[in-house]
RNA sequence: GGGCGAAUAGCUCAGCUGGUCAGAGCGCCUGCCUUACACGCAGGAUGUCGGGGGUUCGAGUCCCUCUUCGCCCACCA
């Protein structure tokens, strides 16, 4: 074989191996009617870039991806992207600002158009930045949330619940953004704790007989107020409801009505009615007959229905000069600081403005009930556990979605109005002319966009037609996702799947954690705290950057990584990476061919006689491992894979096997055969077992794996089974006796100073009879590991040495009076031993001193006492250790 | 305001159904360029398992409580 550097260069190999992957078409299952495993991968946004969250996202989905193929299922991953409405809208509308211009100059069509260069452009960039990571998904099946077939699907969707009853057209207050001006979802308005005031306002009675009280975070609001709303039960106001105020600087009057929404304990127990700017308030509005005044603009600046000097405000400083005014008019009671969560748009960031307008919204509760259902009935869980009841909250406390938003980005709502007789019609096909013969328009606004990823696991598969590709993957398996979009998506395809295709569309959810800074802090552009994945798979390698996300991550945990220290992150799994490669490469260098059997019928497989205890031992552990990897990978219990396959690697195979084995790897030595096909077997399934997680440089050394059947990939390989002839769990106590003697004269040595090449004599006293068996069968693997001349069982007549107890009680001993030079260690002894004095005279002198006890800090002085008494202790040790050498 | 997690070596974390669980990697200390690997080998030090109380023959592991961080939900203006 040609020979490998001893360092292993991802860069040189991983894109090679991806591209060989995909051109064996490893990636694209046939439908062979085995079981599937079927993973939708969660779209990322067309023109996002690259982050270290996709990183441990895909890993994940890859590893779980990998691990199922090789066990032999019709594994597919399904890729694609979204079209991402307001994120991509918003990148487009910045690139037209820059020329100074704003979408509306370019004009709705432009626009569009526009967006879709730049998609198609760009769009793509993604995706191939996966590839890099190593995922294992069906490219032939790429989809994007705006291709012909997924809108179609989105119109069948909307058009089907629209006759269900289930989409309407509403008038109610909704959340807007005045800077992407669109309405927006209860889930895109993230809730934030805002440390703001909370104003209180005089609001003098009408006819001039004092005042009422009402406190407001938003005095701005107060421009549009319809009324003031008391607890029908409260006797303070019983009196004043029914009558009116005056409302200060508007100069309005208008009325006190008696709600029993309001909570009469907080703050006076009377309340200001802005039906236009706040759901409570539109509600309170609609019970009582009250106008709803509409006092802001789009962009949250004050519009004509305010007095004039307000008008053309924005919101924030219409806040300041109503509060000022109201001060000036001696009707401003008091300001308190006051803690309260506050909406801001998930794409932008601004603070988000109730607004009153007609938008499109889905009736929600007939359709998670039955995916309520499914997890109540445990036909889907969730992993963590926990994320469940998150699940269940929001599905019983579920409220109508809006799927309405003023953007040009989009599938365009398919309802079409006409202005001669007034009909809509809501149709699959696109309409030209109504009924009457009139002229229609479409509606102006688009679908939300997770109206289109919501479907994407039976719409990415051919959905309305019934394709084969549907019936064979649909419904698919395991979910993998961060928490952040449970609501947003993972349980809206859930409802879908019941919806439309009568059952869920994953049985498991797995929820992992999110990459984190070492102040804990969300990675993120804006606080530049960010790690490139593809910096780190450029200097570490892929297999790197998965190794440690993967280690570092328990179910349902956060991975913390520090990004200004990518080498302490990163160079622990490079290194793992090549350590492995070093061990593929002697164990390869060491076996010109294919090797015999293991076990079984085959005429030239190993007889058990031939098994050294060490031969059985690695055995042994690698159907150990065999069984813990593929439990922990089945349980999503990544970490514990990776750790389990790494120790098997790096602690028993390279640091135990290899380095006992040599002997008889060498030349003709006898038992070469079998330890070849040991070393290579066991070699075989560690890379088999890792392969999920590392995938490519696991690939590039299997491939020179001989005998390998031509053309075969890792990638495509079977999953290894734990082989009960070969195994043999006794040895795994035998060995571990052979570890411990080796261990014990290793530390002996390193004690005593034992010059690296000297030869020393072992007795092994008082063996147990297991103990005694191992022994005899290694006895050249220990002398050889523990550079022993001879091993004798039994006492020694020597008296100086150094003497250790093994855990089953077995004691050994290393005479150590020709193995080193006596006077010379006495004398380093003493020399050591007198400095320590010294220290511990001046020492004790310090602390002898009442001054400075009395005086110096009492820290300070049991800092002191603490390094004395560890001080004599080793003193102690280094004279105790004299004595054995007999001085 | 409800609900839920987490606090274990200097750092990042394992420790799943109470009894070799006091661990791993990194870092640190001491030797080694031993012909697979110095991105390595061998040896070593380090923790009142957040504080307090309880259950138990026995508790990082169960219960209560306190402290500190984090997450989800919520129309008290």
């Amino acid at each position: 074989m040609t020979a490998l550097p001893p360092q292993y260069d991802p860069t040189a190999l991983e894109a090679e191996l991806y591209r060989a992957w995909t051109d064996a078409g490893l990636f694209t299952p046939a439908a062979t009617g085995r079981p599937h495993y079927v993973v939708m991968m969660p779209p990322p946004n067309v023109t996002s870039v690259l982050h270290v969250g996709h990183g441990l996202n895909h890993t994940v989905q890859d590893v779980l991806v990998r691990f199922e193929r090789m066990r032999g299922r019709d594994a597919l991953w399904l890729p694609g992207t979204d079209h991402a409405g307001i994120a991509t809208q918003n990148v487009v509308e910045r690139l037209v600002a820059k020329e100074g211009q704003t979408r509306f100059d370019l004009g709705r069509e432009a626009f569009e158009r526009r967006v879709w260069d730049y998609v198609r452009e760009t769009g793509g960039s993604i995706l191939d930045q996966l590839k890099a990571i190593g995922d294992s998904c069906d490219w032939t099946r790429t989809y994007f949330t705006l291709d012909p077939g997924l809108s179609r699907a989105v119109r069948e969707v909307f058009v089907r619940l629209y006759e269900k009853g289930l989409v309407y057209r509403g008038h109610y207050i909704i959340n807007w953004c005045p800077r992407c001006l669109t309405a927006l979802s209860n889930e895109e308005a993230e809730k934030a704790d805002v440390e703001g005031r909370l104003w209180s306002l005089r609001y003098p009675l009408a006819d001039g007989s004092g005042h009422l009280v009402v406190a407001t975070t938003r005095p701005e609001t107060m421009l549009g107020d319809t009324a003031v709303a008391v607890h029908p039960e409260d006797a303070r106001y019983r009196h004043l409801v029914g009558r009116a105020v005056r409302l200060p600087l508007v100069d309005r009057e208008i009325p006190v009505v008696a709600d029993a929404a309001i909570d009469p304990s907080f703050g006076t127990g009377a309340v200001k009615v802005t039906p236009a700017h706040d759901p409570t308030d539109f509600e309170i509005g609609r019970r009582h007959g009250l106008p709803a005044i509409d006092i802001m603009t789009p962009e949250a600046r004050l519009a004509e229905t305010v007095p004039e000097r307000f008008r053309g405000l924005d919101r924030f400083e219409a806040r300041k000069r109503v509060v000022a005014e109201v001060e000036a008019l001696g009707l401003l009671e008091k300001v308190e600081a006051h803690a309260h969560a506050v909406g801001h748009c998930y794409r932008c960031d601004t603070v988000i403005e109730p607004r009153l307008s007609d938008q499109w919204f889905v009736r929600m509760a007939p359709l998670a009930e039955p995916a309520l259902r499914a997890y109540r009935e445990g036909r889907l869980r969730f992993l963590p556990e926990r994320r469940g009841d998150e699940y269940a909250q929001w599905m019983e406390n579920i409220r109508d979605w809006c799927i309405s938003r003023q953007l040009w980005w989009g599938h365009r709502i398919p309802v079409w109005y006409c202005d001669d007789c007034g009909a809509t019609h809501v149709s699959r096909e696109d309409v030209t002319r109504c009924r009457c013969g009139g002229a229609v328009r479409q509606d102006e606004d688009v679908l939300d966009t997770w109206f289109s990823s919501w479907l994407v696991p039976f719409s990415s598969l051919g959905w309305p037609d019934d394709t084969p590709d549907l019936r064979t993957w649909y419904p698919g398996d395991v979910l993998v996702t961060a928490p952040e979009i449970l609501f947003f998506w993972v349980a809206r395809m859930v409802m879908a799947g019941c919806e439309f295709m009568g059952d869920i569309p994953f049985h498991t959810v797995y929820l992992h954690g999110t990459v984190r800074d070492t102040q804990h802090r969300k990675m993120s552009k804006s606080l530049g705290n960010g790690i490139d994945p593809l910096e780190v798979i450029r200097r570490y390698g892929a297999d790197a950057l998965r190794y440690t996300l993967v280690s570092g991550m328990a179910v349902g945990t956060d991975v913390i990584l520090d990004p200004n220290d990518l080498e302490t992150s990163f160079a622990p799994a490079r290194n793992f990476a090549n350590k492995l490669w070093n061990a593929g490469r002697f164990i390869l260098s060491n076996v010109p061919g294919p090797t015999r059997p293991l076990a079984g019928p085959h005429p030239g497989a190993l007889r058990p006689e031939e098994l050294t205890l060490a031969d059985r031992w690695i055995i042994a552990r690698c159907d150990a491992t065999i069984r813990e990897a593929t439990e922990a990978y089945e349980r999503f219990r990544l970490n514990d894979a990776a750790t389990a396959v790494y120790r098997f690697l790096w602690s028993d195979l390279a640091d135990w096997y290899i380095e006992l084995v040599k002997p008889r790897l060498y030349g003709d030595a006898p038992g070469g055969d079998v330890a070849r096909a040991v070393a290579l077997r066991t070699f075989d399934v560690a890379l088999r077992l890792l392969h999920p997680v590392m995938p490519f440089v696991t690939e590039a050394l299997w491939q020179k794996i001989p005998g390998k059947p031509e053309g075969a990939w890792l990638c495509g390989a079977s999953w290894p089974r734990p082989d009960a002839r070969a195994a043999a769990p006794d040895a795994l106590a035998g060995f571990g006796v052979v570890q411990e003697v080796v261990g014990a004269v290793r530390a002996i040595r390193a004690e005593y100073d034992v010059p690296p090449g000297k030869q020393v004599r072992l007795f092994v006293t008082h063996p147990s009879a297991a103990a005694q068996a191992a022994i005899r069968a290694e006895t050249g693997t220990i002398l050889r590991l523990a550079k022993a001349s001879e091993l004798t069982l039994g006492e020694s007549a020597d008296r100086v040495g150094g003497y250790a107890v093994l855990s089953d009680g077995t004691g050994v001993f290393v005479p150590l009076g020709d193995a080193i030079d006596l006077e010379r260690e006495r004398a380093r002894l003493g020399a050591e031993l007198g400095k320590l004095e010294q220290l511990i005279a001046g020492q004790e002198r310090k602390l002898g001193n009442e001054q400075f006890v009395a005086r110096a800090p009492a820290e300070v002085v049991a800092k002191e006492r603490e390094k004395l008494a560890t001080w004599r202790e080793q003193a102690a040790l280094l004279a105790d250790k004299r004595t054995r050498l007999g001085a």
